[in-house]
DNA sequence: TTCATTTCTTAACTTAAGTGAACGAGTTGT
DNA sequence: ACAACTCGTTCACTTAAGTTAAGAAATGAA
Protein backbone atom coordinates (compact mmCIF):
# COMPACT_ATOMS: atom_id res chain seq x y z
CA UNK A 1 0.00 0.00 0.00
CA UNK A 2 2.90 2.26 0.75
CA UNK A 3 4.46 1.29 -2.51
CA UNK A 4 1.37 3.02 -4.01
CA UNK A 5 1.74 5.75 -2.07
CA UNK A 6 5.52 6.55 -3.03
CA UNK A 7 4.78 5.08 -6.73
CA UNK A 8 2.52 8.25 -6.83
CA UNK A 9 4.41 10.82 -5.36
CA UNK A 10 7.27 9.72 -7.30
CA UNK A 11 5.23 11.19 -10.77
CA UNK A 12 5.89 14.81 -8.84
CA UNK A 13 8.81 14.85 -6.79
CA UNK A 14 11.60 12.58 -5.74
CA UNK A 15 11.70 11.32 -1.85
CA UNK A 16 15.38 9.71 -0.30
CA UNK A 17 14.06 6.81 1.98
CA UNK A 18 14.90 8.85 5.48
CA UNK A 19 12.09 11.20 3.98
CA UNK A 20 9.79 8.14 3.23
CA UNK A 21 10.24 7.02 6.75
CA UNK A 22 9.24 10.26 8.36
CA UNK A 23 6.50 10.16 6.23
CA UNK A 24 5.20 6.48 7.57
CA UNK A 25 5.73 7.57 10.96
CA UNK A 26 3.14 10.46 10.59
CA UNK A 27 0.98 6.96 10.11
CA UNK A 28 -1.65 8.72 8.05
CA UNK A 29 -3.18 5.24 6.42
CA UNK A 30 -6.93 4.57 7.77
CA UNK A 31 -9.15 2.40 6.62
CA UNK A 32 -13.01 2.38 5.92
CA UNK A 33 -15.59 0.14 5.68
CA UNK A 34 -18.21 0.61 2.95
CA UNK A 35 -21.19 2.76 3.76
CA UNK A 36 -18.55 4.93 6.36
CA UNK A 37 -19.53 8.39 6.54
CA UNK A 38 -16.61 10.70 6.26
CA UNK A 39 -18.06 14.29 6.22
CA UNK A 40 -21.47 15.31 6.90
CA UNK A 41 -23.18 18.56 5.76
CA UNK A 42 -22.73 21.10 8.57
CA UNK A 43 -19.65 19.63 9.81
CA UNK A 44 -16.64 21.46 9.77
CA UNK A 45 -13.82 19.70 9.15
CA UNK A 46 -10.23 20.11 8.42
CA UNK A 47 -9.52 16.43 6.79
CA UNK A 48 -8.12 15.74 3.40
CA UNK A 49 -8.48 12.80 2.19
CA UNK A 50 -6.55 10.80 -0.72
CA UNK A 51 -7.94 7.11 -1.91
CA UNK A 52 -5.01 4.20 -1.89
CA UNK A 53 -7.62 1.64 -2.08
CA UNK A 54 -11.34 2.15 -3.14
CA UNK A 55 -13.79 4.73 -3.77
CA UNK A 56 -15.49 7.46 -1.92
CA UNK A 57 -18.37 9.99 -3.01
CA UNK A 58 -19.57 13.37 -2.59
CA UNK A 59 -23.30 13.75 -2.57
CA UNK A 60 -25.50 17.20 -1.33
CA UNK A 61 -28.77 16.26 0.30
CA UNK A 62 -31.21 18.46 -1.41
CA UNK A 63 -35.25 18.02 -1.23
CA UNK A 64 -35.08 15.17 0.20
CA UNK A 65 -32.41 13.23 -1.95
CA UNK A 66 -28.58 12.61 -1.98
CA UNK A 67 -27.40 13.90 -5.71
CA UNK A 68 -24.43 12.64 -6.04
CA UNK A 69 -21.08 14.85 -7.88
CA UNK A 70 -18.13 13.14 -7.42
CA UNK A 71 -16.57 9.78 -7.55
CA UNK A 72 -12.99 9.78 -6.45
CA UNK A 73 -11.39 6.13 -6.75
CA UNK A 74 -7.33 5.06 -7.01
CA UNK A 75 -5.15 7.97 -7.09
CA UNK A 76 -7.47 10.81 -6.22
CA UNK A 77 -7.26 13.15 -3.62
CA UNK A 78 -10.39 15.20 -2.80
CA UNK A 79 -10.08 18.36 -0.54
CA UNK A 80 -13.09 19.45 0.78
CA UNK A 81 -14.29 22.93 0.35
CA UNK A 82 -15.33 23.41 3.90
CA UNK A 83 -11.61 22.66 4.71
CA UNK A 84 -10.68 25.57 2.54
CA UNK A 85 -12.85 27.91 4.04
CA UNK A 86 -13.02 26.80 7.00
CA UNK A 87 -16.87 27.07 6.92
CA UNK A 88 -19.39 24.07 7.42
CA UNK A 89 -19.95 22.08 4.90
CA UNK A 90 -22.80 21.58 1.92
CA UNK A 91 -22.09 17.90 1.01
CA UNK A 92 -21.29 14.83 2.51
CA UNK A 93 -18.73 12.21 1.37
CA UNK A 94 -19.41 9.05 2.14
CA UNK A 95 -17.19 5.11 1.48
CA UNK A 96 -18.74 3.63 -1.79
CA UNK A 97 -16.61 0.12 -0.82
CA UNK A 98 -14.39 -0.32 1.72
CA UNK A 99 -11.27 1.80 1.96
CA UNK A 100 -7.93 2.48 2.30
CA UNK A 101 -7.28 6.39 2.96
CA UNK A 102 -4.47 8.77 3.29
CA UNK A 103 -6.40 11.03 5.90
CA UNK A 104 -4.21 14.55 6.62
CA UNK A 105 -5.72 17.12 8.60
CA UNK A 106 -4.37 21.14 8.28
CA UNK A 107 -2.19 20.81 11.02
CA UNK A 108 -0.14 17.75 9.73
CA UNK A 109 -0.75 19.65 6.44
CA UNK A 110 1.26 22.88 7.40
CA UNK A 111 3.94 20.34 9.13
CA UNK A 112 4.49 18.09 6.31
CA UNK A 113 5.35 21.06 4.05
CA UNK A 114 7.63 23.06 6.51
CA UNK A 115 9.34 19.76 6.78
CA UNK A 116 9.63 19.41 3.44
CA UNK A 117 9.13 22.09 0.91
CA UNK A 118 9.23 19.27 -2.00
CA UNK A 119 5.49 19.13 -0.81
CA UNK A 120 4.59 22.24 -1.13
CA UNK A 121 5.71 22.06 -5.01
CA UNK A 122 4.06 18.75 -5.58
CA UNK A 123 1.11 20.25 -4.18
CA UNK A 124 0.78 23.40 -6.21
CA UNK A 125 1.25 21.16 -9.39
CA UNK A 126 -1.46 19.06 -8.15
CA UNK A 127 -3.85 21.82 -7.82
CA UNK A 128 -3.02 23.33 -11.49
CA UNK A 129 -3.50 19.74 -12.67
CA UNK A 130 -6.92 19.74 -11.29
CA UNK A 131 -7.86 22.76 -12.17
CA UNK A 132 -7.36 22.37 -16.03
CA UNK A 133 -9.48 19.18 -15.33
CA UNK A 134 -12.05 20.45 -13.73
CA UNK A 135 -12.57 23.01 -16.58
CA UNK A 136 -12.41 20.39 -19.38
CA UNK A 137 -15.09 18.23 -17.53
CA UNK A 138 -17.35 21.15 -16.59
CA UNK A 139 -17.21 21.84 -20.33
CA UNK A 140 -17.79 18.65 -21.27
CA UNK A 141 -21.11 17.75 -19.06
CA UNK A 142 -22.14 21.71 -20.44
CA UNK A 143 -22.14 20.35 -23.55
CA UNK A 144 -23.39 16.88 -23.49
CA UNK A 145 -26.95 15.10 -22.98
CA UNK A 146 -27.12 12.95 -20.54
CA UNK A 147 -26.87 10.06 -22.84
CA UNK A 148 -23.30 11.43 -24.40
CA UNK A 149 -22.60 11.36 -20.67
CA UNK A 150 -23.69 7.90 -19.82
CA UNK A 151 -21.10 6.98 -23.07
CA UNK A 152 -18.75 8.92 -22.05
CA UNK A 153 -18.21 7.80 -18.41
CA UNK A 154 -18.24 3.98 -20.22
CA UNK A 155 -15.42 5.24 -22.23
CA UNK A 156 -13.55 6.99 -19.66
CA UNK A 157 -13.99 5.53 -16.40
CA UNK A 158 -15.90 2.14 -17.40
CA UNK A 159 -14.88 0.57 -13.89
CA UNK A 160 -17.60 2.84 -11.99
CA UNK A 161 -20.51 1.47 -13.58
CA UNK A 162 -19.32 -1.32 -12.62
CA UNK A 163 -18.43 -0.38 -9.08
CA UNK A 164 -21.35 2.26 -8.10
CA UNK A 165 -24.65 1.67 -7.08
CA UNK A 166 -26.49 2.76 -10.09
CA UNK A 167 -29.05 5.46 -8.65
CA UNK A 168 -26.15 6.90 -7.37
CA UNK A 169 -24.36 7.14 -11.29
CA UNK A 170 -27.89 8.53 -11.87
CA UNK A 171 -27.44 11.54 -10.26
CA UNK A 172 -23.92 11.84 -11.44
CA UNK A 173 -24.95 12.01 -15.10
CA UNK A 174 -27.80 14.49 -13.57
CA UNK A 175 -30.72 12.56 -13.89
CA UNK A 176 -32.93 9.87 -11.80
CA UNK A 177 -32.50 6.49 -11.76
CA UNK A 178 -35.92 5.31 -14.03
CA UNK A 179 -33.88 7.61 -16.64
CA UNK A 180 -30.71 5.99 -15.93
CA UNK A 181 -32.86 2.50 -17.05
CA UNK A 182 -34.60 3.64 -19.52
CA UNK A 183 -31.44 5.25 -21.46
CA UNK A 184 -29.47 1.90 -20.79
CA UNK A 185 -32.09 0.14 -22.48
CA UNK A 186 -32.37 2.22 -25.60
CA UNK A 187 -28.49 2.19 -26.29
CA UNK A 188 -28.78 -1.67 -26.00
CA UNK A 189 -31.92 -1.56 -28.83
CA UNK A 190 -29.54 0.68 -30.84
CA UNK A 191 -26.86 -1.54 -30.56
CA UNK A 192 -28.38 -4.94 -31.45
CA UNK A 193 -31.44 -3.99 -33.30
CA UNK B 1 -8.09 52.08 -16.05
CA UNK B 2 -4.63 51.28 -14.36
CA UNK B 3 -6.40 52.71 -11.19
CA UNK B 4 -8.92 49.56 -11.51
CA UNK B 5 -6.13 47.21 -11.87
CA UNK B 6 -4.37 48.06 -9.04
CA UNK B 7 -7.17 48.15 -6.81
CA UNK B 8 -7.71 44.63 -7.95
CA UNK B 9 -4.09 43.74 -7.05
CA UNK B 10 -4.33 45.06 -3.92
CA UNK B 11 -6.70 42.92 -2.65
CA UNK B 12 -4.09 40.24 -3.24
CA UNK B 13 -0.59 41.90 -2.78
CA UNK B 14 1.04 45.40 -2.11
CA UNK B 15 2.84 47.09 -4.85
CA UNK B 16 5.15 50.16 -4.64
CA UNK B 17 5.33 53.05 -6.98
CA UNK B 18 8.00 51.74 -9.04
CA UNK B 19 7.00 48.31 -9.24
CA UNK B 20 3.62 49.89 -10.33
CA UNK B 21 5.47 52.16 -12.70
CA UNK B 22 7.66 48.84 -14.09
CA UNK B 23 4.28 46.99 -14.90
CA UNK B 24 2.96 49.63 -16.83
CA UNK B 25 5.79 49.96 -18.81
CA UNK B 26 5.41 46.35 -20.06
CA UNK B 27 2.03 47.81 -22.17
CA UNK B 28 0.30 44.98 -21.68
CA UNK B 29 -3.01 47.01 -22.40
CA UNK B 30 -5.12 46.08 -25.22
CA UNK B 31 -8.69 47.73 -26.95
CA UNK B 32 -10.55 44.81 -28.54
CA UNK B 33 -13.69 45.98 -30.54
CA UNK B 34 -17.07 43.62 -29.82
CA UNK B 35 -16.77 40.45 -32.29
CA UNK B 36 -13.42 40.21 -32.01
CA UNK B 37 -12.49 36.77 -32.19
CA UNK B 38 -9.00 36.34 -29.49
CA UNK B 39 -8.41 32.45 -29.47
CA UNK B 40 -9.35 30.25 -32.21
CA UNK B 41 -10.01 26.74 -32.00
CA UNK B 42 -7.44 24.76 -33.08
CA UNK B 43 -5.03 27.54 -32.42
CA UNK B 44 -2.21 27.32 -30.29
CA UNK B 45 -1.84 30.63 -28.59
CA UNK B 46 0.17 31.83 -25.22
CA UNK B 47 -2.13 34.39 -24.05
CA UNK B 48 -3.82 34.90 -21.05
CA UNK B 49 -6.82 37.44 -20.96
CA UNK B 50 -7.62 39.67 -17.85
CA UNK B 51 -10.90 41.85 -18.07
CA UNK B 52 -10.75 45.54 -17.11
CA UNK B 53 -13.76 46.57 -19.30
CA UNK B 54 -16.17 44.78 -21.21
CA UNK B 55 -17.45 40.78 -21.49
CA UNK B 56 -15.49 37.94 -23.44
CA UNK B 57 -16.93 34.61 -23.85
CA UNK B 58 -15.47 31.09 -24.24
CA UNK B 59 -17.30 28.82 -26.48
CA UNK B 60 -16.87 25.48 -28.72
CA UNK B 61 -18.31 24.87 -31.98
CA UNK B 62 -19.97 21.71 -31.78
CA UNK B 63 -22.52 20.07 -34.57
CA UNK B 64 -22.50 23.84 -36.50
CA UNK B 65 -23.43 25.29 -33.61
CA UNK B 66 -21.88 27.48 -30.51
CA UNK B 67 -21.85 26.03 -27.03
CA UNK B 68 -20.77 29.20 -24.94
CA UNK B 69 -19.61 28.01 -21.92
CA UNK B 70 -18.12 30.88 -19.85
CA UNK B 71 -18.55 34.80 -19.91
CA UNK B 72 -15.73 36.85 -18.36
CA UNK B 73 -16.62 40.10 -17.44
CA UNK B 74 -14.64 42.92 -15.31
CA UNK B 75 -11.60 41.72 -12.86
CA UNK B 76 -12.32 38.22 -14.09
CA UNK B 77 -9.16 36.58 -15.57
CA UNK B 78 -9.07 33.56 -18.65
CA UNK B 79 -5.93 31.37 -18.76
CA UNK B 80 -6.58 29.09 -21.55
CA UNK B 81 -6.60 25.60 -21.56
CA UNK B 82 -4.24 25.51 -24.65
CA UNK B 83 -1.74 27.79 -23.03
CA UNK B 84 -0.95 25.81 -20.11
CA UNK B 85 -1.13 22.46 -22.24
CA UNK B 86 0.91 23.77 -25.18
CA UNK B 87 -1.87 22.13 -27.36
CA UNK B 88 -4.51 23.20 -29.85
CA UNK B 89 -7.06 24.87 -28.41
CA UNK B 90 -10.28 23.31 -27.88
CA UNK B 91 -12.76 26.18 -28.13
CA UNK B 92 -12.97 29.71 -29.04
CA UNK B 93 -12.32 33.06 -27.03
CA UNK B 94 -14.52 36.27 -28.78
CA UNK B 95 -15.55 39.71 -27.57
CA UNK B 96 -19.53 40.45 -26.67
CA UNK B 97 -18.26 43.63 -26.23
CA UNK B 98 -16.34 46.71 -26.67
CA UNK B 99 -13.00 45.70 -24.18
CA UNK B 100 -10.26 46.66 -22.26
CA UNK B 101 -8.03 43.58 -21.57
CA UNK B 102 -4.69 42.91 -20.06
CA UNK B 103 -3.16 40.44 -22.35
CA UNK B 104 -0.10 38.38 -21.50
CA UNK B 105 1.94 35.87 -22.74
CA UNK B 106 3.64 33.19 -20.90
CA UNK B 107 7.18 34.84 -21.12
CA UNK B 108 6.00 38.24 -19.70
CA UNK B 109 4.27 35.58 -17.29
CA UNK B 110 7.53 34.28 -16.19
CA UNK B 111 9.19 37.53 -16.47
CA UNK B 112 7.14 39.63 -14.52
CA UNK B 113 7.10 36.66 -11.53
CA UNK B 114 10.68 36.70 -11.71
CA UNK B 115 10.94 40.63 -10.97
CA UNK B 116 8.42 40.32 -8.94
CA UNK B 117 7.48 37.15 -6.75
CA UNK B 118 4.63 38.37 -4.94
CA UNK B 119 3.13 37.82 -8.21
CA UNK B 120 3.78 34.29 -7.93
CA UNK B 121 2.23 34.53 -4.74
CA UNK B 122 -0.97 36.17 -5.65
CA UNK B 123 -1.23 33.95 -9.07
CA UNK B 124 -1.43 31.33 -6.16
CA UNK B 125 -3.51 32.75 -4.50
CA UNK B 126 -5.85 33.56 -7.47
CA UNK B 127 -5.63 29.97 -8.62
CA UNK B 128 -6.64 28.52 -5.05
CA UNK B 129 -9.70 30.99 -4.97
CA UNK B 130 -10.22 30.20 -8.62
CA UNK B 131 -10.43 26.16 -8.27
CA UNK B 132 -12.72 26.53 -5.31
CA UNK B 133 -14.93 28.55 -6.87
CA UNK B 134 -15.07 26.48 -9.84
CA UNK B 135 -15.89 23.19 -7.68
CA UNK B 136 -18.78 25.61 -6.05
CA UNK B 137 -19.88 25.96 -9.86
CA UNK B 138 -20.04 22.76 -10.77
CA UNK B 139 -21.73 21.11 -8.36
CA UNK B 140 -24.58 23.77 -8.57
CA UNK B 141 -24.94 23.46 -12.33
CA UNK B 142 -25.16 19.59 -11.56
CA UNK B 143 -27.86 20.34 -8.75
CA UNK B 144 -29.99 22.42 -10.47
CA UNK B 145 -32.72 22.17 -13.64
CA UNK B 146 -32.15 24.73 -16.01
CA UNK B 147 -34.95 26.68 -14.83
CA UNK B 148 -33.13 26.88 -11.67
CA UNK B 149 -30.00 27.85 -13.42
CA UNK B 150 -31.11 30.77 -15.07
CA UNK B 151 -33.26 31.88 -11.63
CA UNK B 152 -29.56 31.93 -10.10
CA UNK B 153 -28.23 33.51 -12.77
CA UNK B 154 -30.37 36.33 -12.54
CA UNK B 155 -29.47 36.71 -8.50
CA UNK B 156 -25.83 36.05 -8.87
CA UNK B 157 -25.26 37.71 -12.34
CA UNK B 158 -27.88 39.93 -13.23
CA UNK B 159 -25.76 42.06 -15.46
CA UNK B 160 -25.25 39.09 -17.73
CA UNK B 161 -28.90 38.54 -18.65
CA UNK B 162 -28.20 42.39 -20.21
CA UNK B 163 -25.53 42.35 -22.21
CA UNK B 164 -25.39 38.98 -23.11
CA UNK B 165 -27.16 37.90 -26.49
CA UNK B 166 -30.09 35.32 -25.44
CA UNK B 167 -29.14 32.62 -27.99
CA UNK B 168 -25.62 32.53 -25.96
CA UNK B 169 -27.13 33.01 -22.80
CA UNK B 170 -29.18 29.93 -23.79
CA UNK B 171 -26.24 27.79 -23.96
CA UNK B 172 -24.81 28.95 -21.29
CA UNK B 173 -27.56 27.63 -19.51
CA UNK B 174 -27.45 24.08 -21.10
CA UNK B 175 -30.75 24.92 -23.53
CA UNK B 176 -31.48 26.30 -26.34
CA UNK B 177 -32.86 29.74 -27.61
CA UNK B 178 -36.14 28.95 -28.05
CA UNK B 179 -36.48 27.06 -24.26
CA UNK B 180 -35.10 30.18 -22.19
CA UNK B 181 -37.83 31.87 -24.44
CA UNK B 182 -40.24 29.50 -22.90
CA UNK B 183 -38.54 29.67 -19.89
CA UNK B 184 -38.27 32.77 -19.44
CA UNK B 185 -42.20 32.95 -20.64
CA UNK B 186 -43.33 30.76 -18.06
CA UNK B 187 -41.09 32.27 -15.02
CA UNK B 188 -43.23 35.62 -15.83
CA UNK B 189 -46.80 33.70 -15.98
CA UNK B 190 -45.78 32.29 -12.66
CA UNK B 191 -44.94 35.48 -11.10
CA UNK B 192 -48.05 37.55 -12.72
CA UNK B 193 -50.46 35.28 -12.07
C1' DT C 1 -33.74 55.42 -45.54
C1' DT C 2 -34.02 50.82 -47.16
C1' DC C 3 -32.72 46.21 -47.40
C1' DA C 4 -30.61 42.29 -45.34
C1' DT C 5 -29.25 39.99 -41.34
C1' DT C 6 -29.45 38.77 -36.78
C1' DT C 7 -32.03 38.10 -32.73
C1' DC C 8 -35.98 36.94 -30.15
C1' DT C 9 -40.44 35.02 -29.64
C1' DT C 10 -44.35 31.97 -30.58
C1' DA C 11 -46.51 27.74 -32.08
C1' DA C 12 -47.15 22.76 -33.24
C1' DC C 13 -45.13 18.60 -32.87
C1' DT C 14 -41.45 15.14 -31.30
C1' DT C 15 -38.45 13.26 -27.98
C1' DA C 16 -36.56 12.59 -23.58
C1' DA C 17 -36.58 13.16 -18.74
C1' DG C 18 -39.54 13.47 -14.28
C1' DT C 19 -43.09 11.19 -11.42
C1' DG C 20 -45.60 7.69 -9.03
C1' DA C 21 -46.45 3.04 -8.67
C1' DA C 22 -45.63 -1.80 -9.03
C1' DC C 23 -42.75 -5.87 -9.30
C1' DG C 24 -39.00 -9.11 -8.74
C1' DA C 25 -34.16 -9.98 -7.25
C1' DG C 26 -30.91 -9.51 -3.99
C1' DT C 27 -29.44 -8.15 1.00
C1' DT C 28 -29.64 -7.70 5.82
C1' DG C 29 -31.03 -8.60 10.29
C1' DT C 30 -33.48 -11.27 13.49
C1' DA D 1 -36.35 -19.14 7.33
C1' DC D 2 -38.76 -14.99 7.30
C1' DA D 3 -39.74 -10.20 7.17
C1' DA D 4 -38.02 -5.73 5.99
C1' DC D 5 -35.26 -3.12 2.93
C1' DT D 6 -32.69 -1.77 -0.88
C1' DC D 7 -32.04 -1.80 -5.63
C1' DG D 8 -32.89 -1.97 -10.43
C1' DT D 9 -36.32 -2.26 -13.91
C1' DT D 10 -40.68 -1.49 -16.19
C1' DC D 11 -45.05 0.94 -17.16
C1' DA D 12 -48.34 4.75 -17.72
C1' DC D 13 -48.64 9.38 -17.43
C1' DT D 14 -46.87 14.32 -16.94
C1' DT D 15 -43.72 17.88 -17.83
C1' DA D 16 -40.03 20.11 -20.03
C1' DA D 17 -36.75 20.50 -23.58
C1' DG D 18 -35.52 19.67 -28.76
C1' DT D 19 -36.97 20.56 -33.50
C1' DT D 20 -38.87 22.81 -37.30
C1' DA D 21 -40.94 26.65 -39.07
C1' DA D 22 -42.80 31.26 -39.21
C1' DG D 23 -42.95 35.91 -38.17
C1' DA D 24 -41.92 40.22 -35.41
C1' DA D 25 -38.35 43.28 -33.64
C1' DA D 26 -33.88 45.05 -33.51
C1' DT D 27 -29.48 45.82 -35.68
C1' DG D 28 -26.23 47.00 -39.28
C1' DA D 29 -24.64 48.20 -43.70
C1' DA D 30 -25.18 50.23 -48.18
Amino acid sequence: MQDILFNFISKYISLTDDEKHEILSLDLFSAAKKGTTLLKEGQQSQDEYFVLKGCIRKYYFINGEEITTDFFTEMEGLTPNCTINNTPSEYFISCVEDCILLVTNSDMGIEINSKFPKFEIMCRMLSEELLAKQQVDFDKFKTSSPEQRYLNLLQNRPDLIQRVPQHQLASYLGIKPQSLSRLRARIMEKSTG
